[in-house]
DNA sequence: AATCGTTCCTGATAGC
DNA sequence: TGCTATCAGGAACGAT
């Protein structure tokens, strides 16, 4: 489930290994992953092309190339997007590889085991269009802690959990680190977020901030099929304090963490922890 | 307008 | 053993 630390890794990693390499070809086995347009026209609009950058808005991975056409790709449960410096099916048999961008210098691979995720092109000066409706970034400057109690006061009714994790409020929090964050804020998340005390959207704040700057420190959590653009596995999976940890004590109370649905997603907790 | 349920998909696991 | 059922989950979409 890459979320923003993930894929944040993964943009870093692109931009170390495919910066400025021409896509020579692309194949795809799975073109019902390429939205809008038919296979031969994704190819048409990116082949012969230059990558020249690659950057992170929320959980979407932008590929921008060189004649102003931007390649979307969501990696949405289980995508990854690793760099091979061989060739599409030539020496690699894996099955769960659907798309495959060939570059100068070996190629870009595109796997995804559930097959949820997406490739899209869109011009590149409609970016801003295209994710206009998507929340503030929490690592940027503009998320402060009176931006987030503005978005709080927005989503009245909404439990707190869902609140951020809604991409149109915050870009970028998934159900792994909407967990995590919330135990490290002390937060239930059976509470309403409109109804957090001062102190608690100070807390929330701080959290939301230092979970997701450590999570991109330690590049990510391969809780499953995360991996980086090496194929690497990320190492935060080694400090989640709540998430699938149901049935083993809390580390700070000894307390036996929860597992509960909130929003037909599976939510972790310290019931003694988190008021 | 906002919120809810459904859909996409495969692999792991539980239950019989 | 081998089968079927259930669950995991991001976000678009349709329905209310």
């Amino acid at each position: 489930m890459p979320e923003l630390p993930e894929v944040q890794t993964i943009v870093s990693d692109l931009n170390y290994a495919i910066l400025h390499q021409k896509i020579v070809s692309f194949e795809s086995t799975f073109s019902k992953a390429i939205k809008d347009v038919t296979l031969a026209t994704f190819k048409k609009k990116i082949i012969g092309s230059t990558i020249i950058a690659i950057e992170r808005i929320g959980k979407n991975i932008l590929i921008n190339l060189d004649n102003r056409i931007t390649i979307l790709v969501h990696l949405k449960m289980t995508g990854q997007l690793i760099t091979r410096d061989t060739r599409y099916k030539i020496q690699d048999t894996n099955k769960h590889l659907h798309h495959c961008f060939i570059l100068e210098k070996g190629s870009l691979c595109f796997y995804d085991i559930r097959k949820f995720g997406t490739l899209t092109l869109i011009s590149t000066e409609k970016i801003g269009e295209k994710f206009s409706k998507l929340g503030v970034d929490p690592l940027s400057r503009s998320f402060n802690r009176e931006k987030l109690k503005g978005l709080l006061g927005k989503s009245r009714t909404k439990n707190i959990k869902m609140a951020i994790m809604d991409q149109r409020l915050i870009a970028g929090i998934g159900n792994i680190y909407a967990s995590e964050i919330l135990f490290d804020a002390k937060i239930s998340p059976h509470k309403k977020s409109d109804s957090l005390s001062s102190e608690q959207i100070s807390s929330l704040y701080r959290s939301i901030k230092t979970i997701l700057k450590k999570a991109v420190l330690m590049r990510g959590t391969s809780v499953s099929d995360y991996r980086d653009a090496s194929g690497k596995k990320g190492r935060f999976q080694k400090v989640l304090r709540v998430y699938k940890k149901n049935g083993q004590k809390c580390q700070a109370c000894g307390t036996i963490i929860e597992k509960i649905v909130i929003g037909q997603r599976s939510t972790f907790y310290c019931p003694n922890c988190q008021k």
